[in-house]
DNA sequence: GTTTCCGTTTACGTAAACGTCAATGATCGA
DNA sequence: TCGATCATTGACGTTTACGTAAACGGAAAC
């Protein structure tokens, strides 16, 4: 049992609109099956489809987002190929690795807040 | 020797446009002090649009961007306001170690991809 | 003294990422 | 069989974050 799914119940497992779902497929980051009209939805575009928001909520585009989704559908044996995708998954651990960055540093500065905030309430209590 | 800056040499300096400045001054997010009609910049708007931009990075909206600044502008003394404050504060902390753990997440996978594409190239040479 | 740079305000334009509405079709329970 | 429900395909609307162009002012360089 592979477990199928209709656009709705992904749509509200996922918390989102149908209409986002299409949109995703009109840009291409999702391929589902067809019945007929109708899209059915693998495991496998269910998982897509998990990688593609927890991609987004980091700032960057569907574009890129597709772009990174890409490499994950490693299908080349081609030298050249496989040397231009290696290249292009360091640049992207790079960007992610400087976001990571500019997260903690964004982090101790709110820690720094919190601790302020705390020892006043402590002082005016 | 408070070293104020023009527009275009704040512009420059963090590559983006005039525009983009005035816009956020248009949005609350700086507020420079004025010789006339013109804007000059200190040190401070300096470090507070370095931060507008480090945050803007990881995918907030700029309303976001502004209620996160706004934070650091430390200057209650009522205990309820400081409460909501500390509150605000630490639910913004648990947004962004979520999302330090979306990238995480997606480091790992980026560089399981990259081990395997170095082994295709190895077997493939 | 006028051209040439900034800089300013005002205003309309635009791309991305959907929201919303209309018209239509398949399905399913009463 | 009829109404309700869910899905589909357009198509136009909307918000955010600026881009771009027009029209103007001050200063400084020639």
């Amino acid at each position: 049992m592979t477990e199928l799914l209709t656009i709705s119940e992904l749509a509200e497992e996922f918390a989102i609109t149908t209409r986002t779902i299409r949109f995703y497929e009109d840009e291409g980051l999702l391929q589902p099956k067809r019945n007929g009209r109708q899209r059915i939805y693998s495991r496998r575009d269910r998982l897509r489809l998990s990688q593609i928001l927890r991609v987004k909520g980091l700032g960057l585009s569907l574009s890129e987002i597709s772009e990174i989704l890409n490499l994950y559908d490693l299908d080349q044996d081609n030298k050249y190929e496989l040397d231009r995708l290696l290249q292009n998954v360091r640049q992207r651990r790079n960007i992610l690795k400087q976001k990571r960055n500019d997260i903690d540093a964004t982090l101790i500065e709110l820690k720094q807040i919190e601790q302020r905030c705390k020892n006043r309430i402590e002082s005016t209590s």
